[in-house]
DNA sequence: GTTTTCGCTTACGGATTCCTTACGGATCAC
DNA sequence: GTGATCCGTAAGGAATCCGTAAGCGAAAAC
């Protein structure tokens, strides 16, 4: 899944994002409104996690942006005042949902991922299919019942390519949705993570080979 | 993704669609504006990228032609000014983004395919014809219920048989919509990807061939 | 502070696909 | 009928795609 956090307080937001990239999120970071939109406007995510007072441009305007640009980006708003009034302005300008700082790093995860379930079909909290079974939240992977330990970026491959639902998915698309934006195109870590992932999952082999396409999960 | 690249120096030019082809886009040139109208008239491309200064018509005239022609087509401008005032008039135009030149390569890549995933048309649903089932997000393909391992190629010119819904496919048509324009056009590729499929769809026959027009499954 | 894991790059062999060439049979116009 | 064109098929080499091994620096675990 594919984060965008935009937060002007530069310590803050790496730390973030940090912690969001160990629960195998791709994240990459904005430090001021105008930097959001453009990202937003080249990359696609699945959730934005919205400081409220930005430089440039307010976190309101971006809001507003993203909402009327019907993208599919859901917006968690982080604000630093407790007032009610807040709450219900950012939610009126359109954001999903709304966390007071200071917050707990547990309580935004789980928030970020409840967001992003939504914006694709509204799936389950658990991915289940082909005797694979993942909880994002609890990070857990298992096979046929048998835990399987995963890295970041195997973990965020196979819920990728779970989430897709039998559908292939494309190495490029691999690369959008598990890596971030820093990421050299013409690499072929899909490819080794693949492979490792499926020596981890165990035979029989479950993610298919499609051959000029991609991969799926049948 | 099909790109159409119009740009009157030739070198970047030509740069640019190679680049975007290793990234695994089918890409046509044109030099000129009035080149470019007639790749628009006879293809339909995902995503325009346009010089402004252009030989012949200028490329705000080219961009209002797309624009008016509602064809889905999304547009990004390039242009070697710098001022805001171009951005502004660019997007005035229709253009639906704008990347001053010079730019990083990435940075086009990038943009091109969000606007892709702009112009995409919602998801297809699974085309059925003649005891031929076809979904194009699994890339699976059924004949009388049995699945049927098709090459990226048969896959293309089957999916575009069942698109034209019973009507017939020229040659030429095939060539233009499966391949790009690369291809040599007096090629019989067509002919040898049409005898495998046939050969791997089985018998009964459910591909027609028009003689002297083209093919079609009834 | 040492060892292990992770994420990634480079390199290469094997599998698959793609395309060209070549040729014989089918179809059409006259 | 017959010549011209169109179509189907075979075969093989080139190009592409994929899986895997090996290795390296950085981060994490111990």
């Amino acid at each position: 899944m594919r984060v965008l956090v935009v937060e002007d307080e530069r310590i803050l937001a790496d730390t973030i994002a940090e912690g969001l990239r160990r629960h195998s999120l791709a994240v990459d970071v904005a430090y001021d409104g105008d930097a959001a939109l453009e990202r937003l406007g080249v990359n696609e995510y699945d959730v934005l996690i919205l400081d409220r007072d930005l430089p440039t441009i307010h976190g309101d305007e971006v809001c507003r942006s993203v909402v009327e640009s019907r993208s599919g980006t859901r917006v968690l708003m982080l604000t630093a005042a407790v007032q009610v009034s807040d709450r219900v302005s950012g939610l009126a300008l359109g954001a999903d949902d709304y966390l007071p700082k200071p917050f707990a790093f547990a309580e935004l995860v789980a928030r970020v991922r409840a967001l992003g379930r939504r914006s694709r079909t509204a799936s389950p909290p658990i991915l289940e299919r082909a005797g694979i079974r993942l909880d994002p939240n609890r990070r857990e992977v298992q096979r046929d019942g048998h835990f399987v330990r995963l890295s970041r970026k195997e973990f965020a491959v196979l819920e990728e390519l779970l989430r897709a639902e039998g559908a292939v998915v494309t190495s490029e698309q691999l690369l959008e949705r598990a890596w971030d934006e820093h990421i050299d195109p013409f690499t072929n870590v899909v490819r080794v993570t693949l492979m490792t992932l499926r020596r981890k999952l165990g035979p029989p082999p479950v993610i298919e080979t499609v051959h000029g396409v991609g991969y799926r999960i049948p």
